[in-house]
DNA sequence: TTCCTGACTTTAC
DNA sequence: AGTAAAGCCAGGA
């Protein structure tokens, strides 16, 4: 189908953020540089903002910061509800609430 | 149609 | 090593 960049930067973002596995993570700046843009980084997340949503075949609860810390609280209604899904999905979680990127960082 | 803001990252001093 | 500033594109008002 047609996914490449059907709506520009952000259809790539959905595209890329999409072929996330499932107990997988990945970072902003890490799927900004798949896209080939390592400084477009701040509109991978706003790509996600947009997002038709999980059931939409965004992940967006997947994509984390660099720092392995999840959306302050911009996302889906908490940081909370972010760990959840990931742990849900088998992501496991730092004694300091970052995502495991350690065992858990998406890599191509 | 124009201006501003926005889930970040990187580099420079 | 830590702090500061700059940069990118798109959408919404």
């Amino acid at each position: 189908m047609a996914d490449n960049a059907r709506e520009g930067f952000f259809g790539r973002c959905y595209a890329l953020v999409r072929q996330i596995p499932r107990g997988r993570v990945s970072t902003y700046g890490q799927i900004a540089s798949m896209l080939g843009e390592p400084r477009k980084s701040r509109f991978v997340g706003f790509a996600m903002h947009g997002s038709p949503g999980v059931a939409g075949g965004v992940p967006c609860h997947r994509v984390v910061f660099k720092d392995g810390t999840l959306a302050p609280g911009f996302a889906f209604g908490g940081p909370d509800a972010q760990r959840g899904l990931l742990e849900s999905e088998g992501v496991g979680f730092l004694e300091d609430g970052r995502v495991d990127m350690a065992n858990h960082l998406w890599e191509v």
